[in-house]
DNA sequence: GGAATAAATGTATAAATTTGCATTTCAAAT
DNA sequence: ATTTGAAATGCAAATTTATACATTTATTCC
């Protein structure tokens, strides 16, 4: 189909933005913004999404994306935050980034705020930021998660 | 209901350990262990548990346990004085706690002020601890101290 | 292009989940 | 021990979601 894909991002985009409680509500906005389709397809495109249906305090139910979409997709939105940015080391297990003056606890926020599973926490200082990884996760794993999230990023190693 | 408790810890096991994809699935392997009730009342310990539905490559669809968020409930509703205490983590021999924006330091305090032979030292953030524990301290000598000392803290990990 | 194949969608229905209401069970207070 | 209010549960119905099957739309390969 011509838009599906435009349609998939704009359901990711109206989950991760609002609180929505079950399909029919998610079809009648997407109806409102001009997509056509059925509530077959729609529950086809949240399969497709993994999105899951979580227990809510204040709505009953709400739909809510996996780790990393949400992560990517706010990281994205957000697009902030990295330029301070100037390395990325390895030493005791654990990450070590190096950055502008003043600018590691702005950084270091965003980094938490990516959810990212491999992020086990972040401690900053004034100019650099102790990142520990989860146990198990590989010094890899984590460029990889970086260097996905912070496009020219500088590194001293690989 | 003197046992709900038992059986709503049981099927937080149960979702944790194996892949399950229907409350009638989880309802039969409940009925096998000895307990009897209908598939509404799982719905509602379910919603109750905060378990979310998510869709899976393998499976279909599976149960997946809540994350930070219901620590954060069970860390308000305790009260206590670790008020802004989030959630309790492990990684690379180190204990990492994330706390409410601002408050890692004075909880940092708190927990230097146990004087506790576990801990070597922490370093506090804003919202981030780091505990660093004494060689020779395994992961549980740590949890159980928390445990012991820190009473409502709940955990992400056994 | 046109046949063959795969992907996407709609329709109708089945399956799964939630919920209103009535009832029972438990707990607290007198 | 009896009353009273709250919490838990069952039952049945409503709601919500998933899917089998048929059809349409796109893609690939001669």
């Amino acid at each position: 189909m011509k838009n599906r894909n435009e349609r998939l991002m704009e359901i990711r985009r109206l989950i991760g933005n609002r609180n929505i409680s079950s399909q029919e509500e998610l079809l009648k906005i997407l109806e409102k913004q001009g997509y056509e389709m059925t509530q077959a397809t729609l529950s086809r495109d949240l399969k497709y999404l993994k999105v899951a249906k979580m227990p809510d305090n204040q709505a009953g139910y709400v739909y809510i994306l996996p780790d990393k979409e949400k992560v990517v997709e706010e990281a994205e939105l957000s697009g902030k935050g990295l330029n301070g940015l100037i390395s990325l080391d390895f030493a005791q297990g654990m990450a070590i980034l190096k950055t502008l003056p003043g600018h590691a606890s702005s950084i270091a926020y965003t980094l938490d705020n990516l959810d990212a599973y491999e992020i086990a926490g972040t401690i900053a200082g004034d100019d650099t930021i102790l990142l520990i990884p989860r146990d198990g996760v590989s010094q890899s794993d984590l460029a990889n998660l970086l260097k996905l999230r912070m496009p020219g990023l500088a590194q001293n190693n690989e």
